[in-house]
DNA sequence: GCCTTATGAATGAACG
DNA sequence: CGTTCATTCATAAGGC
């Protein structure tokens, strides 16, 4: 298990970011003991280790599944909730970003505008507004707004079904903007309700 | 808006019809004054609210509880249950697509074709004919074919994990029959950034 | 009747 | 750019 650790000399990451990883901020010396690439490095391994170990208890739970029945006997309550398996997930799993409601407000509202697909000086220029408003790079601005056009484009080609509509004279019902996106958690700003 | 509350064990799929409609169901007659689209957008705008409230009431909660701590009283168990927000929960829950035994079945022994990828085209077509056997549309068979292929693939890594545990540290070095995606770029992206 | 599991849907990221 | 993959959330179905 020691063996990722040896990942810093086989794959000699320090060279690709040229730097051991330490900086100056506010007249302080601020070190890191690993490059963020390790880190990510690092992170993966966890999670390649996290998945094996899900799956060998996943293995087992069939296995001892398997002896039981033929035993008759019942004990598999003991997998309910496999710690190691949490607890890796909780350090190794943030992969995905997740816009924060600020963010989605701001990002909506930039897309509503209409300025078509951004050049990259109005990436930089929304990526730092948005940092404001949480962790956020301009890889994912990018990808966003990427998605957000492709999907209000796909829009579904809602010819398919007649539109026997009837005196709905609807309020917003803009049938070229289909992807307001699902909000579980997040107060998306409201749309007009009247 | 009568139908949403219908109990009838139908489900109105999402808003990517734009039926406006009636339609008879066990001898009864029933009138929608406003499309599934309409329906959704509202949906939404009423989870939204719903959110909002909630966090409106999570800060009460706080100001109150600090005003109470420094008056020393306890008045905090007012907010059990909000019930706007499970009200608004129950309202603008969505319903979502259930196939039918019949659907099933079909979908399922298209899958084991082995055909790939459905086009949009084989889609129209497997959509209005699953139809016959109940409410349907476009993007339920395309999201179907979707996770049937992602959760087939994800239940294969089990049973090919017996042997496969050992080269951990090189997840990223030999993607064999893993996933070789995630670059996780952070500060890279088509465009150039300094 | 709760709690677990299965699965439909939403979406960030990657590929060609 | 359009399409596809991977991951996650929410809910319907099912077990105890």
């Amino acid at each position: 298990m020691a063996s990722y650790s040896s990942g810093g000399g086989e794959r000699d990451d320090d060279a690709r970011e040229g730097r051991g990883g330490e900086e100056m901020r506010d007249g302080v010396l601020f070190v890191k003991v690993m490059t963020d690439e390790q880190m990510e490095i690092l992170r993966r391994q966890i999670a390649a280790y996290a998945t094996i170990c899900e799956q060998l208890v996943e293995m087992h739970k069939a296995i001892t599944a398997h002896r039981d029945s033929l035993a008759g006997m019942h004990l598999g309550g003991l997998y309910g909730d496999p710690l190691m398996a949490s607890s890796a997930q909780r350090i190794a799993a943030r992969q995905r970003w997740t816009p924060t409601t600020m963010q989605l407000q701001i990002l909506e509202a930039m897309f509503n505008e209409g300025n078509g697909t951004p050049t990259k000086q109005k990436i930089k220029q929304i990526t730092s507004e948005l940092s404001q408003h949480g962790q956020i790079s301009e890889s994912n601005v990018y990808n966003w707004f990427q998605n957000r056009r492709a999907r209000s484009k796909k829009k579904q080609t809602v010819s398919l079904t007649c539109n026997t509509e009837s005196e709905v004279e609807a309020d917003e019902d803009s049938p070229d903007e289909k992807k307001p996106r699902h909000s579980y958690h997040h107060e998306s700003m409201p749309l007009s309700i009247d």
